[in-house]
DNA sequence: CACGGCAAAAGCATTC
DNA sequence: GAATGCTTTTGCCGTG
């Protein structure tokens, strides 16, 4: 904004330390976002082989979770489902 | 499915309370879809009269994130100050 | 902004019809907000009675979709997880 | 789980195609994990070094918001000038 | 007008 | 308990 040596404005020592932070972890957001993208590349290309990209999700997200946990709430859901008379 | 005389598919006491948590907030939903029509009316009334729908969702896209930004703004210059020893 | 007649700002015929249109919208933006935490308020009390909040949004969203995609969706899955040796 | 020779767990051509996609899937996820922590430690840098974590993030999504704000304030004017008959 | 893609919202879990 | 990031859902739009 100006050159000054007051220190009180963003050009400072301190100014610029904050800003080498900022940009290193803009940098690394950019580079978060990049790999978003390949992902979605992914999906796409997999939609293209004729799969179903919901599907694929659903089982990446199954992967990820505890079998245990997974039991549990399939348990559960039955439970509810079945004092519902839905079953 | 079962032979209880409720006229209910739910199974017992348990079945009856769920049951009533899911049809208020299946009631719930049911009015939010029906206001999200009467905004659709609204769109489409404005619509006949010679505006564009895209710039009216824009137009009310901004206006809902100005007064955030406007207090975000403000809130933001402070904690700037203060970080860089300003205050 | 002012109250000139030259129609060339948001203060003529125009933008009166104009501002109309965005402020029932945006009245009706706030109902469907309204019955949103409705919602959230009934789930919170089904939580309170001991309910699993998550489960309970799997079983409305059960009962809103078709049986039959149901039916398929759970076919491919299943599809699925065998190709990858998970069953 | 099954009896042949390739050492993966999947069945058949389709399932070695569908585990690849899930594969390169979960890679690209690891990554991204992966510069997450990195962003992390920056900010746990920046705050050994006397900045707010929390200041910090706000000027970073202020600084993100920004482009896009001004990009489309421009936008909307010009939409709105059109809706208006003004131009 | 249905359908799929895309953008925005909301729910959920996690982290600080 | 506030805030961040991720996932899922929702709503909108263009195309066939």
């Amino acid at each position: 904004m100006n050159d000054d040596m007051t220190g009180h404005n963003s050009n400072g020592i301190i100014g610029d330390e904050l800003r080498q932070f900022i940009e290193r972890f803009e940098t690394l957001a950019a580079e978060r976002h990049e790999i978003l993208l390949q992902q979605r590349e992914v999906m796409a290309e997999a939609k293209g082989r004729g799969f179903d990209q919901r599907i694929l999700r659903k089982i990446v997200a199954l992967r990820k979770r505890k079998p245990d946990e997974l039991a549990e709430e399939e348990a559960i859901l039955d439970l509810y489902k079945a004092a519902l008379g839905m079953m």
